[in-house]
RNA sequence: GGGCGCGUAGCUCAGUUGGUUAGAGCGCCUGCUUCACACGCAGGAGGUCACAGGUUCGAGUCCUGUCGCGCCCACCA
């Protein structure tokens, strides 16, 4: 017996008195994997779907745990469905968070990574990477992702570099990634491009200074405004518009600039909007990606003056080597001072941040590698177009085209040391560039052997943009890639939309040729009570380690499911999950309960064979059930097959709380008795627990295996775990509306029963007598529940065709019957005291009200909430005390 | 500047193509140690579905506008 088997829990053994999922869930998550639960059958119907690889950056938070879950429970349905299921596990390098992490691990040893030097420092990440992905690994166990561990990945395994090398070649051999110097987005901090979607923008308060350009040959001036005087440095013209009579005779002049006593141009250009400003704008070709395209229309010199620290460069003379922001303090003097400054004017501006450092970013002329995005993009557009992907929900498919639409090209190179080296050479005789799927030994262009790799690393998401397939084996045709691709479905969240989903859209329809994946459900965010998004600064998050612990995985599970309704963000509190976990313990101690009365009836544990179908003999409690059963599964099914997961957890909480255990278990407390045995009583009982654990089983898989393995110890044709068994389908056959009828006028005397009794404050303990009116149906489900009524209601209903011969004080009317209540003299009489003792009481308390509401002191000064208060109050005084006046007369 | 979404019970939210009396959980009130469960049982209060119009036999659900809130995209100094 291996270890884990051990760690099952003991057979058939009533479960303990309390609920204590930290006690089996560990266990079971483990063996689920020891005993190769979630291994996929070599046929049958296939469903696929890769994980969001999560950044090995540090552990998993609430989003993950969302994600995580509403794939499990696709995945683990899929899998009771029988279907070939695979769910693809693995993590990101995600280069530049990971190095920026580590990075800061060295800071604190009071080192930078050119103190390790480049491959010291990957050693030193890889380590990291180590630590991470195990923890990672780790928590998704214990969540109890049913994933297949043997087929884990990570962006840079050699595989995937492989693969990443094999598409950044043939991408440069169909001129679809080039090098050039173009404006890039560059991090000061991070000392690296980025592409656009990583710098996030922010406003903030800033100035816009108007500043004057002397024009040559003439006393006269032009004024541009900036939020960026630092940049005027680099000023190479000033453009007008060519529309704009005020300065079209300047055309072709020069002015100027100031500080640097350099001439530049006046220019026409549609840059500058008459509407804006002066009308006139500067022209900085190496610091602004407008002024740069301008540059380039008009063949204008770049003159860098911000160096990749963000100091000023030697080209600004005086000013080389300050920061950009004192740069600016500084030459904001020199331009007051030489009387050049305008004015100044409050002025809302957007910057551009870092998203990793948040640092402003400082736009720039580099040279980077850059990946052509409108041919890629096609064909992506097509495949959603055409319905070969389906987003749910629908609307995003126009985020998506939006972006698509207006996609610009893609700089893929990042100065960094993280990541999937570019394999390009550089030539040093000839400047050639080498780009190969081997080393090479030699530049391409002219044999010399002076040639060295490119320093730069990909964008993290270039490798993960080729996830569906690298995963799978490709660039081989491996039987795997075969067999999964494309995936069946992606889950994940719209912020990664263009990031990634995107990007895997077009890389897959380059590569393979066909979609990636045939679905994308974009789930919502999880936020904290306030609904505030959850962030480590914010310090609001809630840790899936901490909660889990305290509540049960099953709990966090359910609560987190019963929020994702589709389009809406989930919000997290420690009292819904405490409700989850009352939920699983109400299941705990039905199961407690079936399996002390199986042991007094002499039933061992049994689980039926087969689908379930109709119930063994007439019940009704035993037909309606079933009914129930199958009419929830239906929704169920339907629930999860469009990512109705909210409604799919509150169909199973409705179903096994408020109709198996409220009625149905009640109900059948009237039919056990020891000894009795395996009769169709227990059959259909434990027919529908089992089936009920089953439906259960996807939303709640550590308590429904525990339950199960205790009920199934001795049934020798199982599946070794209720993850194998099949999820419950619904039979027409099952269907019974009359016992549905039927249980409903039950529960309707019942509760009509109940409500009149609290109604007149009578004593639970007291046994009434009653009469039932019924022109129909009702007297013979009466007459055949009589039991249950006595036990349920406290009531010995007499049984009367036709109507209530009075309208007595004490009865219930209903379309379907009329219930009255024998209420004997004794218990009149109390209830008579009793009613006439709160009558007094509340007219005392009425006469106040109305003397205090009466005084004109009290309601001049009074604030008036409190008046309007006392208002409602007395209403309500004075409602409580007809209606128990009525009820006296009535008794009468 | 474009685009998307939200505003329903004290709180957090459901309410898929418009259809009989708008739901859940929590909270609140009342009563119950009923032999599985007080993480429980029973009963109850609480909603002009943001506002104003419109379409319709019928609107929380569709249309228009207003107010309030949030998010995404965008090169205007």
């Amino acid at each position: 017996m291996s270890q884990s088997e051990q760690a099952r829990p003991a057979g058939a053994a009533i479960p303990d008195k309390t609920y204590e999922p930290q006690r089996f869930e560990p266990a079971w998550a483990q063996w689920w994997i020891d005993n190769g639960i979630f291994d996929i059958p070599a046929g049958g119907e296939m469903f696929s779907l890769v994980i969001p690889p999560p950044n090995v950056t540090g552990s998993l938070h609430m989003g993950h745990m969302l994600e995580h879950t509403e794939i499990d429970v696709t995945i683990r349905w899929h899998r009771m469905l029988g279907h070939a299921t695979l769910w693809l596990p693995g993590t990101d390098h995600a280069g530049i968070a990971t190095q920026m992490v580590v990075e800061r691990e060295l800071a604190k040893e009071g080192q930078t990574r050119h103190d390790l030097g480049r491959d010291a420092f990957e050693q030193r990440v890889w380590q990291w990477k180590e630590q991470s992905g195990g923890t990672i690994k780790k928590q998704m166990v214990r969540l109890g992702a049913s994933c297949d561990w043997s087929r884990e990945r990570f962006t840079l395994d050699p595989g995937l570099s492989r693969a990443v090398r094999e598409v950044f070649v043939r991408l440069y051999e169909k001129g679809l990634i080039y090098r050039g110097a173009y404006m890039v987005n560059w991090c000061p901090r991070c000392h690296t491009a980025l592409s656009d979607l990583e710098v996030d923008r922010t406003e903030t308060d800033g100035h816009l200074w108007h500043i004057r350009y002397p024009i040559v040959g003439s006393d006269q001036f032009l004024t541009v405004a900036t939020t960026r005087p630092e940049t005027m440095l680099g000023d190479t013209a000033v453009a007008i518009n060519a529309a704009d009579e005020r300065y079209l005779h300047l055309h072709g002049g020069n002015v100027l600039l100031p500080v640097m006593n350099r001439e530049i141009p006046i220019i026409c250009d549609d840059l500058a909007d008459p509407e804006f400003g002066t009308g006139v704008v500067k022209v900085t070709p190496a610091h602004d990606p407008n002024d740069f395209e301008a540059g380039r229309r008009h063949n204008l010199p770049q003159i860098r003056v911000i160096d990749n620290d963000a100091k000023m460069t030697a080209e600004t003379g005086r000013f080389a080597g300050l920061d950009r922001y004192e740069a600016r303090k500084q030459v904001l003097e020199a331009l007051e001072a030489g009387g050049y400054l305008e004015k100044t004017e409050e002025y809302r501006l957007s910057a551009g941040a870092c998203q990793r450092c948040k640092t402003t970013v400082e736009p720039l002329v580099s040279t980077q590698w850059f990946a052509r995005m409108k041919p890629l993009a096609e064909p992506a557009i097509a495949a959603v177009a055409d319905g070969r992907i389906r987003f749910i929900p629908e609307n995003w498919t126009k985020t998506y085209n939006e972006w698509m639409y207006n996609i610009r090209d893609w700089c893929v190179s990042r100065q960094l040391w993280w990541g999937h080296r570019i394999p390009a050479w550089h030539c040093a005789d000839c400047g050639g560039v080498t780009v190969s799927r081997e080393d090479p030994s030699a530049c391409q262009a002219c044999g010399s052997a002076a040639i060295a790799q490119d320093t730069d690393v990909l964008d993290t998401w270039f490798s993960s943009g080729l996830w569906p397939f690298s995963t799978l084996g490709w660039p081989d045709q491996t039987p795997d890639l075969a067999r999964f691709y494309p995936t069946s479905l992606l889950i994940t969240g719209f912020d990664i939309l263009f990031f990634w989903v995107a990007r895997m859209v077009m890389l897959g329809m380059e590569c393979m040729g066909d979609v990636p994946f045939r679905q994308v459900y974009i789930h919502g965010l999880v936020r904290d009570a306030d609904k505030q998004k959850m962030s480590k600064t914010k310090g609001n998050v809630i840790d899936p380690l901490v909660v889990t612990e305290k509540y049960g995985t099953d709990a966090v599970r359910m609560t987190l499911l019963q929020g994702a309704a589709p389009g809406t963000d989930i919000v997290l509190t420690e009292e819904r999950m405490a409700a989850a976990r009352a939920f699983a313990n109400k299941i705990w101690n039905a199961a407690r309960f079936l399996m002390m009365n199986m042991e007094t009836s002499g039933v061992e544990p049994w689980i039926p064979e087969g689908p379930i179908g109709k119930p063994e003999g007439d019940a009704m409690e035993d037909r309606w059930i079933f009914s129930r059963f199958h009419r929830t599964a239906e929704s169920m099914n339907r629930a999860i097959a469009n990512f109705r997961y909210h409604e799919a957890a509150q169909l199973a909480w409705g179903f096994v709380w408020h109709e198996f255990c409220d009625w149905y278990v009640e109900l059948k407390k009237l039919r056990f008795s020891a000894g009795s045995g395996l009769n169709a009583d227990w059959r259909n009982i434990l027919a529908l627990f089992e089936g009920s654990l089953r439906l259960l089983h996807p939303v709640m898989p550590f308590l429904t295996e525990e339950l199960w393995q205790r009920l199934a110890v001795n049934s020798p044709g199982r599946p070794r775990s209720i993850a194998q068994a099949r999820f419950p389908q619904p039979d027409p056959q099952g269907i019974d509306e009359a016992a549905e009828k039927d249980m409903d006028l039950l529960q309707e005397i019942v509760t009509a029963a109940r409500n009149l009794r609290a109604e007149l404050k009578i004593d639970p303990k007291d046994q009434l007598s009653a009469t039932l009116y019924s022109e129909g149906r009702a007297l013979t489900v009466a007459r055949e529940q009589s039991a249950a009524i006595a036990r349920f209601a406290g009531l010995d209903l007499a049984l009367r065709p036709g109507h209530a011969p009075t309208m007595a004080g004490a009865m219930r009317a209903t379309p379907d019957f009329e219930l009255v209540l024998a209420v004997s003299d004794t218990q009149l009489a109390a209830l008579k005291q009793r009613l006439e003792k709160e009558i007094a009481q509340l007219e005392k308390t009425i006469t106040n009200s109305e003397r205090q509401l009466g005084d004109e002191k009290f309601i001049g000064r009074a604030p008036d909430h409190i008046v309007a208060g006392m208002r409602e109050k007395l209403g309500e005084y004075r409602a409580q005390v007809d209606k128990s006046r009525q009820v006296l007369a009535g008794l009468a």
